[in-house]
RNA sequence: GGUCCGCUAGCUCAGCUGGAUAGAGCAACUGCCUUCUAAGCAGUAGGUCUUAGGUUCGAAUCCUAAGCGGAUCACCA
């Protein structure tokens, strides 16, 4: 039973027994008073005065009297203007306690029976991971987990862009200047290997252009026409013939960018259940092109090129298909979808791409429902903002990027200097000490990139780095290890907390009532966290959850307590305190400490 | 130009489905470590919610227009 929907049956009652009138139930709502006045949940009564037909403060007052007289757990209540302000029996608070504490599933909501797939990370392989693919797996993994903890069954995907003109210039760069050079030669991880030629390929490519051009040609010509990109171009082609030479050269750089990208996920702890390459599928989606041509949901131009018309849904014509038979981005995308669908019979899928696809999946969305796919109207664009450098717009291809595995670096090493500076590492091995700086430094790195409402874009400054007091994630961290600190106390002295009964609390201090109201509500919002697929809604409850505890923690004493009964009580609220944020924060792929 | 997204404290952001005096963190300032971890707690200060209209008992929130910033609109991927 709920206490909220309790309370809203009994303003249904209210009405009807007042004022004889019948009012929905999803017309009641209640919110959460407002520190500053006495209660728990506040009505609010304006909407209601027509049918009351009296005014605010009568109105509050008769409902108040009519749920005090009939909600036991209603004890008392406040009117403020059209406020009504309910005040609860404490002991609805121990009552609600037992039950969540007691209960092994909380946080894990029952199998819904649904299947989705969540595609993320999605690399190019011709350069390594930046602080943009950063933000993306962060998301793709912690939406991932967020869904499972509502029920679903989760596919993580990930569809490697491994093919076209940009694997193409990192190949003939490599050609001309790598010399042989391996990564075992180099001492370079795979995908910086390739990174870098991709780079060189840019200025090499410059350079000719701007010969070209001093040769009289003009910029666009220039660009045309300059031997390296002429090459690239002719590379792709003996790629897509299939020519041995040029498959062997890529099989071998793409082997070590894989390699590389397999040490920077470890790093990152995403995983996923499904690879899926362009190499494979970028010829898929030509037989739902034929499909829609038979369905008369594709047209032909005279060209013979082929065409979706969306101008009825307020978008334009789109390409499908070009004059010459070959397709474009948007064919296979549609193939690739389908495939996903064969694979695993998805009911949803979700892509986490940047902002600047949106339109690219509205059209993608809008033909697979034109074309009637079951899975139609679960396909979902978690579209997430650029990170920004304060110099601007990150450029892969001038290496004015924050390389992924450089700041995670970074980020760990920062942590050991905050630990070693607070001297917190006494009686840790140096092993333990590690692990620590690795747990801290990506808590803080993920937490910083998850706590931003996704769509946003977000401004990164190197410069400034990373906070790890505040809002942060070291900062919940540390809430969890005092809790560990805590628990452990409790072991030794011997404070059994395990299957305690509470009946004995008559009595709740103002931080213990708002922490029950608090892990209450952590459920709710796992459910709102999928609903938007945003683990920003997770990462502002954690932060709430460990600042209330550390309130708590303040103002409560719990082994100076004389009375043993209120002492494991107490105990019991920091253990499941504990659990909920380690089970919150695993949800957005953060590892918590026992001690720090 | 069309479409979409954003604009809230010096900075970074919550505040969505309209409710009370607009909230956090950082930075600044003041207190609190002989009591369970001070990466913490309590407090001070900081706001014309971009602007102008509208809707209503009530608007940061909904509608319209304007301004500023960004993305996108290829027979590129």
């Amino acid at each position: 039973m709920n206490i909220q929907e309790n309370i809203i049956q009994g303003i249904q009652l209210a009405f009807q027994n007042i004022y004889n009138h019948d009012l929905p139930l999803d017309q009641i709502a209640l919110a959460p008073t407002r520190k500053e006045f006495q209660g728990t949940y506040t009505f609010v009564v304006f909407p209601f005065l027509k049918i009351s037909q009296v005014n605010p403060e009568a109105t509050a007052n008769q409902i108040g009297e009519y749920l005090k007289g009939n909600i036991p757990s209603v004890t008392g209540f406040n009117v403020v203007k059209g406020f009504l302000n309910l005040e609860l029996n404490e002991l609805v608070w121990v009552d609600l306690f037992q039950q969540i504490y007691s209960n092994p599933n909380f946080g894990q909501l029952p199998a819904n029976g649904q299947k989705v797939m969540v595609e993320y990370s999605s690399p190019n392989t011709n350069k390594p991971l930046h602080l943009g693919h950063l933000r993306n797996n962060f998301l793709g993994f912690s939406v991932a987990e967020i869904l499972k903890a509502t029920g679903y069954e989760v596919i993580k995907s990930n569809l490697v862009n491994d093919r076209g003109i940009h694997i193409c210039k990192s190949m003939v760069a490599y050609q001309h200047f790598g010399n042989g050079e391996t990564p075992e030669s180099s001492g370079l991880k795979g995908d910086h290997l390739a990174g870098k030629y991709y780079v060189i390929f840019d200025q090499e490519y410059k350079k000719q252009i701007k010969d070209l051009v001093s040769k009289g040609q003009s910029e666009d010509e220039a660009k045309k026409n300059a031997p390296l990109m002429l090459e690239a171009q002719d590379m792709l082609r003996k790629w897509e013939s299939n020519d041995e030479a040029v498959v062997s050269l890529w099989r071998q750089m793409n082997d070590w960018v894989y390699a590389g990208f397999d040490a920077t996920y470890k790093k990152m702890g995403v995983t996923f259940d499904k690879f899926y390459y362009e190499s494979d599928t970028y010829l898929l989606g030509k037989d739902i092109v034929e499909e829609g041509l038979e369905k008369g949901i594709f047209f032909k131009k005279e060209n013979g090129s082929v065409w979706v018309d969306l101008t009825e849904e307020g978008l334009d014509e789109k390409l499908v298909r070009r004059a010459d038979g070959t397709s474009v981005y948007i064919t296979q995308d549609l193939g690739t979808a389908d495939l996903k669908y064969k694979d695993f019979k998805i009911d949803k899928s979700v892509y986490v791409v940047g902002n600047e696809q949106d339109y690219h999946f509205e059209v993608l969305f809008k033909i697979m429902r034109k074309l009637g796919r079951s899975y139609g109207d679960g396909l979902y664009h978690l579209s997430y903002g650029m990170v920004d450098l304060p110099t601007g717009k990150m450029k892969s291809r001038e290496g004015t990027v924050v390389d992924a595995d450089d700041l995670m670096q970074e980020m760990i090493e920062t942590a050991e200097h905050h630990t070693k500076e607070l001297g917190k590492i006494e009686g840790f091995s140096d092993e333990q000490a590690r692990e620590l700086y690795e747990i801290l430094g990506l808590g803080a790195l993920k937490f910083f990139l998850l706590k931003v409402d996704p769509k946003k874009r977000m401004l990164f400054n190197p410069q400034e780095s990373i906070e790890f007091q505040g809002y942060t994630g070291p900062f919940i961290q540390y809430s969890h290890a005092r809790i560990a600190a805590i628990l452990r106390k409790a072991d030794q002295i011997g404070v059994s907390y395990s299957a305690p009964d509470f009946t004995g609390i008559s009595e709740l201090t103002e931080s213990e009532a708002a922490l029950i109201l608090l892990l209450n509500d952590y459920e709710k919002k796992i459910k709102l966290a999928a609903e938007e697929l945003s683990p920003s809604v997770i990462a502002q409850y954690l932060f709430d959850l460990a600042k209330e505890y550390n309130r708590f923690y303040a103002d409560v004493p719990i082994f100076h307590e004389k009375d043993l009964g209120i002492q494991t009580f107490r105990v019991a609220l920091s253990s499941m305190t504990a659990k909920t944020i380690k089970k919150g924060m695993s949800l957005l792929g953060i590892a918590v400490p026992e001690r720090m």
